[in-house]
DNA sequence: TGTACATCAGTGAACGCGCGTTCACTGATGTAC
DNA sequence: TGTACATCAGTGAACGCGCGTTCACTGATGTAC
C-alpha cells in the first residue's frame, strides 16, 4: 500500500521534472526545443486529464509545448501513435504498481485486496493513463506494443488467481470478477459518486478491498 | 430475467418501428418529414452505437435522416440537449429494467444479485444508451431531468440494499459495490474481454450475479 | 365545398472554427578535417 | 583552434475537411370563413 506517487512528468520523461522553470533545465538555445518528445507526451496526458479521452488534439498539445503544429511529426508518425506510445506506458505503469502491491502479503485473498485498491488510486492517480488506456479507443491491431503491454497485466496476476482457483479457467473468472469490481469502483470514483478529495479516494479503495475479499472467498 | 428485449426503434418513439419502409407508415409528402424528431434521435443512437459516445454528430444524424444539417434546429436548441433527452431516456429504461429486475424475488440477495445481471444486460442489449448515460460527460447542472432520472434509479435500488444492511451508510455502500462491480463487468463486456455474441452475454450476466451474491452476503 | 390565409417544418447557402497533415524552407548544432 | 559542411528539428503557410450554428426563405398543411 506504500506504492510512490508518480505523476504524469515521471510517466513521460523518466525523470520528474517538477515545474516548468527549474534552474538545472537547459533552456533551450535557438530553433531547437531540446526535449519536444516528451514536452508533447506530457502536454498529451494533460489534455486527456482536462478534457476527456477525445479532449487531445496535436494542435493544442504544440501549442503548449510553444511549438508550430507542424512539429509534432517529426517526433510522432501521426495523432494515434502518440496516443498508443501513452496508453503502452499506461499499461506498464499499471503492472508495476500491481506487482508492488501483490508483493506486499503471501495470502492470495490479500493480493488481490491489495491489487483491487491498487486499480482504483491508479485510476485516481493517473485518470489521463487510465482513460487512454481503457476509453481512447485505439486500434490494439496497430499497436502491437499496446496488446502485449495488456497481456503482460494479465500474466502477473493469473497465477494469484489460480492458488483459489480450481483450474485456469476458474482463475480468470476469479480475476475478471475482482478486476470488474475495482473497474467499476474507479469509474464511479472518477464521477464523482463518492465525493471528492483524498477521502473519497482512500475510502474507495476500501470499497474495492473488501469487495475483493467476499469475491475470493466465495469464487 | 424475463425482461422483455427493447430495441432502440422503441425507446424513441415508444412503438417498435421495425424496418425503415412499413407499409403502415404514412409516406411523408413535400417538405415535411413526419416524423424528424424521432427520426433524429434513432440515428444520434445508431451514430454512438456505431462511434462511441464522441461519434455523434448532428451533421451525419440529418444525414441519416435525410434532411438538411439545418433541420434539427426546429426540434432541438442544440446537440448537447438531443443527446441529453437520450440520456434521460436511458436513465428511464434502466429504472424499468431494474424494476422488473428486482420484482422477480422477494430475497433481496437474489434481487441485488438480479440487478446485477439486468445491468450487464442493459449495457449490452442498448451499448448507446449504456456510453450515452455514463461516458458521454454532459453536463447534469444544465439538464435538471438528467440527475433527478439518475437519482430515481438509486431510490429504486437502495430500499433492496436496505434489507441487507445495518443503516442508510451501509446500504449506499452495499449498493455501490454491487453497481460498480456489475460496471466494470459489463465495460469488460462490452471491450470484448469476454468474447462476443449471446453466450459471452449470459455468462457475464451470471458472473455478475455471482459476484452481486458475493458481496451481499459479506457486507 | 371552395377559397384565403397563417403557421411552421424543412431548405440551402453561408459563417467561422479548429482540426490533421503536408511541404519547402531555414538555421543551430555537431563533426570532420 | 578554426573552418566547411551535413544533418535534422522546428517553421510558417497552406490544404481540404467536417463540424455547429445562423439566416432569410418557401411551400405544404390545417383552419376559418
Amino acid at each position: 500500500m506504500a506504492a510512490p506517487t508518480v505523476d504524469a512528468a515521471y510517466l513521460v520523461s523518466g525523470v520528474n521534472l517538477g515545474g516548468m522553470s527549474q534552474p538545472a533545465e537547459r533552456r533551450p538555445t535557438g530553433r531547437h526545443h531540446g526535449d519536444l518528445r516528451n514536452a508533447l507526451l506530457r502536454a498529451a496526458l494533460e489534455l486527456v486529464g482536462e478534457r476527456g479521452p477525445y479532449g487531445f488534439t496535436l494542435a493544442e498539445a504544440s501549442r503548449r509545448a510553444g511549438v508550430s503544429v507542424a512539429a509534432p511529426y517529426k517526433h510522432f508518425a501521426d495523432r494515434e501513435t502518440l496516443l498508443a506510445e501513452l496508453a503502452t506506458r499506461g499499461y506498464r505503469e499499471q503492472r508495476n504498481r500491481f506487482a508492488d502491491a501483490v508483493g506486499g502479503s503471501e495470502d492470495p485473498v490479500e493480493q488481490l485486496a491489495s491489487f483491487a485498491a491498487s486499480y482504483v488510486r491508479f485510476a485516481a492517480e493517473e485518470p489521463a493513463l487510465f482513460d487512454i488506456a481503457f476509453h481512447a479507443g485505439l486500434d490494439k491491431s496497430r499497436f502491437a506494443g499496446l496488446a502485449s503491454a495488456g497481456d503482460e497485466v494479465a500474466g502477473l496476476l493469473l497465477p494469484v488467481a489460480r492458488r483459489l482457483a480450481p483450474d485456469a479457467d476458474g482463475a480468470s473468472d476469479l480475476l475478471l470478477r475482482v478486476a470488474g469490481a475495482a473497474h467499476g469502483l474507479a469509474v464511479f470514483l472518477r464521477q464523482g459518486l463518492f465525493g471528492a478529495g483524498s477521502g473519497a479516494l482512500a475510502d474507495t479503495e476500501e470499497k474495492a478491498a473488501r469487495t475483493a475479499r467476499a469475491i475470493a472467498r466465495r469464487p
